[in-house]
DNA sequence: AAGGGACACGAACACTGTTCTACGACAGAA
DNA sequence: TTCTGTCGTAGAACAGTGTTCGTGTCCCTT
């Protein structure tokens, strides 16, 4: 009846874990009139953290600091960073919706999940890098897969192609999300007004050697489209790509 | 005559840095009976300790210890942590095979160049973590992106679906080559015989709740193939779609 | 021979994740 | 009521990290 944090880690990674009765208020030498941690509050205040200050701001202190507390009361609760990492990305797959499959929609739900998956990760700025790192047996994300793994059956696509396909589209999301993010923080560090756009770009494209002939020519469509077009024209190409009903 | 880290960095964002005449013997303190330091063996050091140890052991003190100095010795050569991650991949980069454009067989001239890059990356164990916050006005990269983008026109391939596809590409690899890294890293450290093999998986596939059901019954798709047959399909499936000449 | 400039280096600062240890308040038992 | 034990809290400390400052030492030029 005292779980501790590796307890829970490692019942996460095998069944839904059944919400456990927090206590009522903080026990500790500070006296009671603060709120107790628990595992959600040290995951909420990590969002608001993420989500203000962008995933490099997220320390164990600064989670700490948020909770009034030291960086080892965390340790009661959360295993790792690496640990609190994966509650985060648990947590947000956990928030995805997943759309009955429809085999006369597929390509069109395949691609709403993927967008439903990049907002969020662009909306908590730096996170994908946990993602990428947290492994692929956790319940939630693995929640996911499932369903993008449904849809792409209903599709009629071939189980094979469908199983490696789904781990692409994935592993896809999540670089582009990590990749804008960062672009994203190197404007928001070099410049105040982060205004470097796409004059700027194309002029020092233009301004290159003549050992770069065709980016020099297709400067226009190397720096074209937003941010959205360029995600939908690779997950179009990789779900078009796939053999599958209609 | 006297280029500082940052002049030398701001170079390499504008035009390809001739090669700079390397002192005789090193002049410090120390004596004059070690190598000078130069920005090149940093580099190979550099590159030593990512092969030997992975990406994570490279620390300034690791690298400056290699050379049997201290860390601030460095800072005279290179600018920051973060622009000798950039010269690393812009080195690995240059390294780099890029083939004439053969209109007939330019599928297959995409693929293997992606072949290359990967297996650089995967040389490097995690390196392409550096890849990816590597700013891409990189002139070494550039020449990469620029050499895929000659390959794709002259398949015939759209324009601005070649500027975009080579920037899919790239993303993908590197996002691939970091997730086999880290894998691989996890192996290595949660088992000293890193032998999690496939039938580990399978096994904890098939004890998932039935809430998976798809996973569950496709176990065997999912974790099928080498790591290259899951390249290889994704690269393929990018390639294919593109609609160009034969 | 004297000066100057470039290079190298040791120490230190502000951080990070993590662990050890003690403290204090609540629970139940006598 | 008093005592005891457990459990969450928290302070201090350790081993790391990237980075900077001031000093020292050498070689080359004048």
């Amino acid at each position: 009846m005292s779980p501790t944090p590796q307890e829970r880690r490692a019942a996460r990674h095998q069944l839904g874990g059944a919400s456990t009765g927090a206590p009522a208020a903080r026990r500790g030498p500070s006296g009671g009139n603060k709120k107790p941690i628990t595992v959600d509050a040290i995951i909420g205040t990590a969002f608001g953290i993420v989500e203000n200050e962008g995933y490099e701001a997220l320390t164990m202190r600064r989670v700490a600091a948020a909770l009034d507390t030291g960086p080892s009361s965390l340790y009661a609760h959360v295993v790792n960073k690496e640990d609190l990492d994966e509650l985060l990305i648990g947590r947000l797959c956990a928030g995805i919706e997943l759309p009955e499959p429809d085999p006369t929609s597929w390509r069109q739900q395949i691609a709403g999940v993927c967008a439903q998956l990049r907002d969020q990760y662009l909306r908590y700025p730096g996170i994908s890098q946990a993602a990428i790192a947290a492994a692929p047996s956790n319940l939630d994300t693995l929640r996911v897969s499932e369903g993008m793994l449904a849809l792409l059956l209903a599709g009629g696509v071939d189980p094979q192609a469908a199983a490696w396909a789904t781990d692409a589209l994935t592993l896809y999301v999540n670089a582009y999300s990590l990749e804008v993010s960062l672009v994203n923080r190197r404007l928001d560090r070099t410049d105040g007004g982060w205004v470097v756009s796409r004059d700027e770009l194309m002029r020092r494209f233009a301004a290159l050697p003549d050992t770069y002939p065709h980016t020099k020519r297709y400067a226009a469509e190397l720096t074209a489209g937003t941010v959205h077009d360029r995600f939908d024209f690779t997950i179009g190409l990789m779900v078009d790509g796939l053999p599958g009903a209609r």
